[in-house]
DNA sequence: CAAGTGTACTAGATCAACTAATACACTTAT
DNA sequence: ATAAGTGTATTAGTTGATCTAGTACACTTG
């Protein structure tokens, strides 16, 4: 009913469930308190072992987007006060990329450029997908 | 006298290793048919075992960043015609952020703001830094 | 009580990364 | 020619992360 595996992401599959649903919940897809799925029955309909799920639900209580209650679920935590971190998550990474870019000569401008246009050289993204971007 | 590792690093050795030769190439430290330490000796030299350094370098000559000639060692390909293709794969990270950031309410303008400035809130930067930025 | 929940634990399989040791063909300097 | 240094290949073993498998316990709910 809900996640699908990608057998051609190579990150581990606790990883790729827990940012699955860490997606869902900071969409606002998944609302606070909601039940997530049970561990087991979540492995069942992925075809996966109990443990992995286990695994997914620790590492997204760990960083506060999950509670668990003993004896009665997994819900979604409060997503609000996580933005900020998340924010700044993204300029790390951010700061990554223009270091990368500084080297081969990237400018800033260029950088800007193709935030704001995003259409340029970028074989992967079509006009239908840029529309679909809201 | 060259390269440290950085052990706080999770990536592999050899991925480590390439990414940095990567860096000093694009960035013009190794000049165009400069010889590369030879894998032994930078072995020797980073107490680390010569099969890693191979694997390193194996990895350079794939993409197309050094080449080797059998009896006489590792050398600095011409580094130019391979900017197009950092280029995309800069823009490629770009595309991940932004969708990321889409997913936390974060506009394209604020990206942009945050290249532009650079300073805002990522506590890791200093002025001092800013101005070795050049 | 029974069923479903989170949680913990042990055990084994598999794979990537790394180390270790050895070998071969080549080039260069002596 | 010899020796030293080079890239390259191969085999073997270790370690750690990932995943599967099975079991167990305490808890909550109907």
């Amino acid at each position: 009913m809900w996640i699908e595996i990608d057998f051609r992401d190579k990150r581990p599959l606790y990883e790729q469930i827990a940012s699955k649903i860490e997606e869902m919940i900071l969409r606002g897809v998944l609302s606070k308190d909601e039940a997530l799925p049970s561990v087991r029955s979540l492995a069942m309909e992925l075809s996966i072992n109990p443990n992995t799920i286990q695994k997914a639900y620790s590492t997204l209580e760990a960083e506060g987007l999950t509670y668990s209650v003993s004896g009665r679920g997994s819900f979604v935590a409060d997503a609000g006060g996580l933005l900020p971190k998340k924010r700044e998550e993204i300029f790390r990474e951010l700061d990554g990329i223009m270091q990368k870019a500084k080297v081969i000569g990237l400018t800033r401008l260029e950088l800007m450029a193709y935030i704001q246009g995003d259409v340029k050289s970028s074989p992967g993204r079509t006009k239908a997908k840029e529309e679909s971007d809201r």
